[in-house]
DNA sequence: GCCAAAATCGGGAGATTCTCCCAGCCAACC
DNA sequence: GGTTGGCTGGGAGAATCTCCCGATTTTGGC
C-alpha cells in the first residue's frame, strides 16, 4: 500500500513544522495539507480527505472539538487524531465524544505520536499513557469526577453558577423560581462537600464544565460601545 | 562575528524539533543545547551559557518563570526570550519582571520569533504583536486590569477568596477578624461592580492572581504500589 | 514636620441569603 | 403497585451580606 496521508490542523506555525519534520521522518506517512483553524481543516479535509487528521485542542475561533465534528459529519469515516497540550481527562473524554480515534498529549515523547498513529491509520483507537493512567485511575477509585453524583439538573446548575451568573439570572434563564435554584445552589455545595462559591468554579473547571479562555469574561472594556 | 548559540527550554520534544528546524533555517544563530524541564534549562545555561535562552512557560516541575529568575540569578545578562502559548497580557507582564528580554506567543507568524531573537541578541527588548497591542489597549483605556482600583490588601484577599477559602480560614490566615474579611469581600464585589463570588474567580485568574491548573484535583492512585 | 488622603481594621443593624427540612409531582424500575 | 430518585418549591431559623460608621496606621506631598 501507499504512504498515509496526513492533514495536519495546529494554529502554531512552529508546531506545525515540527509534526511535519516528526511525521516526514517516519517511512509509511506524508504530510498532505496544514490547516491553522477549525474550519479551514474542516475545508481542507472536505476538499481531499486525507488518511489521518491530526488536530489541536485549542486553536482560534470554533474549537478544534468543533472541528471533529464537522470532519466527523462529513465523513463518519474520518479518523482523527487528538494531539494537544490538554492532558485533562475531561478534555480527552470530550474528544472522544466527538469522534476522535485518539489522544496523544504533547508531553508524550514523540514517539507516542508515532505509534498512535500507526494504531490510528490500522482503524484502532490510541490514548497516551497519562491519559490512560488516569482513566484507570478513574476505574479504581470508582469515579470518575466528583460531579458524578450530581444529577444532570444540578450539574447544569452548577455550570451556570460557575460561569458567574447570579441566582436571579439563572432563574430567568431556566424559568424556575429563585428558591429552587437557591435549593440546588445549597444542595450543590453540600453532595460535593464544598462551602465557597469560588470552589464550585474550580470544580466546574475540573469536570471540564465550563470553558477555559484567556479573555477576561467580566471587565467589558466597552471601547467601541455603540 | 560568529553564530549566536541558543539555548532552547521546552517540554514538548516536538514542538522542541519545530523551533529546531526554524531556527537553524536561520544564518547566524544556532542551537546549542535543548532542555525539558526549567532546572534542567537552568543547568544547563550555568554549564555552558548561551547567547540567547528561549523558553517556554509552561513546563513541568517549577515553572518557566522560574527558570528565568535563576538564570537571570545567575547570570544578570542573560538574553531570554519567552516562546509560549500564553497570550495574556499579566504573563508577559511577568516573565518581563523575572527578567526576559522578550515575550513572543505560539500564535505569531514564525518571522516573528526570528527578528524577536536578533533583536534581543542585540540587546534590545521584543514583544510579539498581540501582546503590545493588549499594552497599547490598556494604556488607551487606562487601566491595565480590573484589580488595578484593589488597594493591596483587598488583591491579597481576592487572592485567597478566589482560591476557594472560607471567610474563617481567610481570617485565621490573615490572623484578623471574620468581619474584616467580610467586609473586604463585600467591598471587592462593590468596587469590581461583581455579583457573584464565581466571577471573583474569573477575575482573579484573567489577573494572573490565580495559577491555572489543569490536572484532576481528586483521584490521585498509587499507581506506584506492588 | 504636618496635613490630607488613602488604607487597614472592625463594630452595628437591617436586609438578604443560606441551609435544612419538608411535600407534591412525575418517571422509571422492580 | 410500591419504591426509588429526580424535579420543583415553601417555611423558618441561622448565617451571611451590605452598607454605614469610627479608630488607627500609612502614605504622599509641601
Amino acid at each position: 500500500m501507499g504512504e498515509r496521508t496526513i492533514l495536519l490542523a495546529d494554529d502554531h506555525p512552529v508546531v506545525r513544522a515540527g509534526y511535519r519534520k516528526l511525521i516526514e521522518q517516519q517511512p509509511g506517512f506524508c504530510v498532505a495539507a496544514e490547516a491553522d483553524t477549525a474550519s479551514a481543516a474542516y475545508l481542507a479535509y472536505r476538499r481531499s480527505p486525507t488518511d489521518i487528521v491530526i488536530v489541536d485542542l485549542s486553536m482560534p475561533g470554533s474549537s478544534g472539538l468543533e472541528a471533529i465534528r464537522r470532519i466527523r459529519a462529513f465523513d463518519h469515516k474520518a479518523r482523527i487524531l487528538v494531539f494537544t497540550m490538554h492532558d485533562g481527562l475531561s478534555y480527552a473524554l470530550k474528544a472522544f465524544e466527538a469522534g476522535a480515534a485518539g489522544y496523544v498529549t504533547k508531553s508524550s515523547p514523540p514517539e507516542a505520536l508515532i505509534s498512535a498513529m500507526s494504531v490510528i491509520a490500522q482503524g484502532g483507537k490510541s490514548v497516551s499513557d497519562d491519559i490512560a493512567r488516569q482513566i484507570a485511575a478513574e476505574r479504581l477509585s470508582g469515579r470518575s469526577s466528583p460531579i458524578n453524583g450530581l444529577a444532570p439538573r444540578e450539574v447544569e446548575i452548577l455550570q451556570l453558577i460557575a460561569s458567574g451568573m447570579t441566582t436571579d439570572e439563572i432563574a430567568d434563564a431556566l424559568s424556575l423560581s429563585q428558591k429552587t435554584i437557591q435549593n440546588y445552589h445549597s444542595g450543590i455545595k453540600a453532595k460535593l462537600d464544598i462551602r465557597t462559591d469560588a470552589n464550585l468554579v474550580w470544580v466546574a473547571i475540573a469536570a471540564g464544565l465550563i470553558e477555559m479562555k484567556s479573555a477576561t469574561p467580566v471587565a467589558e472594556v466597552d471601547a467601541s460601545s455603540s
